[in-house]
DNA sequence: TCCATACTTCGTTCCCGGGCGAAGCATTGC
DNA sequence: GCAATGCTTCGCCCGGGAACGAAGTATGGA
């Protein structure tokens, strides 16, 4: 007999085609209202409804009544971390996108995963932390070095903020699109709000993909060669 | 509109309770026939023949005729990852165990997690791994030190070998009891082996729990610490 | 006050898909 | 060869659950 927690749950949640769409949706860590995520699933009000106390009892979102919208967000960056996974499974196994457009390109290039960077300059961004000496291995996962936290430093993030919170710094999160690891948790929340703020990255209506603005596309690449070329390069094999 | 994968696909393969015991039994990582699936999913066999029809157009379950038995596997360390992804999920949201039992304990203590150890063993075993020195973050990963490769040839694994197959040495799992990290990739697989081999480990008929032998009850504890003792400690935060 | 909007609840319909029994094929062993 | 085993295919039944229309309940604005 087998054992352990209960897979099939979890799955058949994530296995009707309007849920898997809404959550799907919520992974651009947007809160949605349910006429936005009926929109989105291609279904009714209703249904949408009884969809949402599904997932909620599922603990899979959490919503908030607010004025007469109610607001649903993913219920955090695990529920987050496991569909990246399931996506990436989903990539490799070749269950194509359901409307292959022109924007997939974009979602590659850059997109909001829950509450960071994703896609190639997800990876980018990752890569180049790592070659500039800012990121270690920790017994629980990865941690910010020293250089690390001053590098986030000089960038303006608020470090003490990030330190004082009871969410980790680092996390790695697995890239559907790449097959390889980004830069998750509070940091690499943190990153992607700077980016955002400093103009180089501006989310969009439909989708999670970023748009990477004229001084993005200037910026980011000189910054991610910046923060490399510090680094006492990586440790051999 | 939603992008990306189809993970509603999955999701559905996954969500079905017959299917999701029959998973779950894979991750042993040992090859079960068609009707050792049908007893631990407790259906019968024309049924458990149609699951396993669906589960190889789905690509998470490769199977192979060999007489008159059909042996199944899972189709890859990349679906035991996700899998053990979505176990986490499950577990942390309170998804229970569906006949919590004795073994419980053993699940926790150490198990096979498609082909590495996992449990409280693994999670010692990658501590102990990376107080040594043993492992460095890489840029698409975890990979071996020089440290790590001389430790592991100590160890009597085949490190040629090792570095010869096209399957990344070094990956990381998430332990879905522990909540961190363990060691997967060829070193992970290696050293269970090597555990096995050295009888320190002993794999059950009847669960992914392994026992822990009297010699491995002395034995891997004075390992974790010879390899965490030679190390140069973590660097801070 | 009254209507419009956003969402939920109820009741109904309907279809997909899991399950099994019976029969059909292979493979093995006597 | 014949029976036994392991698995598949076929046909049927049945239940669960996804979907919607209509009505009900909150909130907000005119």
């Amino acid at each position: 007999m087998s054992h352990g927690p209960d897979i099939a749950r979890i799955g058949a949640l994530i296995g009707d085609p309007a849920r898997a769409a809404m959550l799907t949706a919520l992974m651009s860590g947007k809160a949605l209202t349910a006429s936005e995520l009926a929109r989105v699933a291609g279904v009714g009000a209703p249904t949408v409804s009884a969809h949402l106390v599904k997932l909620a009892e599922g603990g899979l979102i959490a919503a908030e009544k607010q004025g007469r919208h109610r607001y649903v967000r993913l219920a955090g960056a695990e529920v987050a971390e496991a569909l990246e996974a399931l996506l990436g499974l989903a990539q490799s196994r070749g269950h194509l996108p359901f409307r292959p457009g022109p924007d997939d390109q974009a979602m590659r290039r850059a997109r909001v995963c829950y509450d960071h960077l994703a896609g190639e300059m997800g990876i980018a961004l990752y890569r180049a932390l790592h070659a500039g000496g800012a990121l270690a291995l920790a017994p629980d996962g990865v941690a910010l070095t020293d250089r690390g936290h001053g590098l986030l430093d000089g960038l303006g993030l608020d470090m003490p903020a990030l330190m004082r919170a009871r969410r980790p710094a680092c996390r790695t999160c697995l890239d559907w699109s790449e097959r390889t690891h980004h830069l998750a948790g509070g940091a690499g929340a943190a990153l992607l709000t700077r980016f955002q703020e400093l103009g180089w990255l501006r989310p969009r209506q439909t989708s999670r993909a970023l748009r990477v603005t004229l001084e993005g596309e200037r910026e980011l690449p000189r910054l991610f060669a910046r923060l490399g070329a510090g680094g006492q390069g990586s440790p051999g094999p």
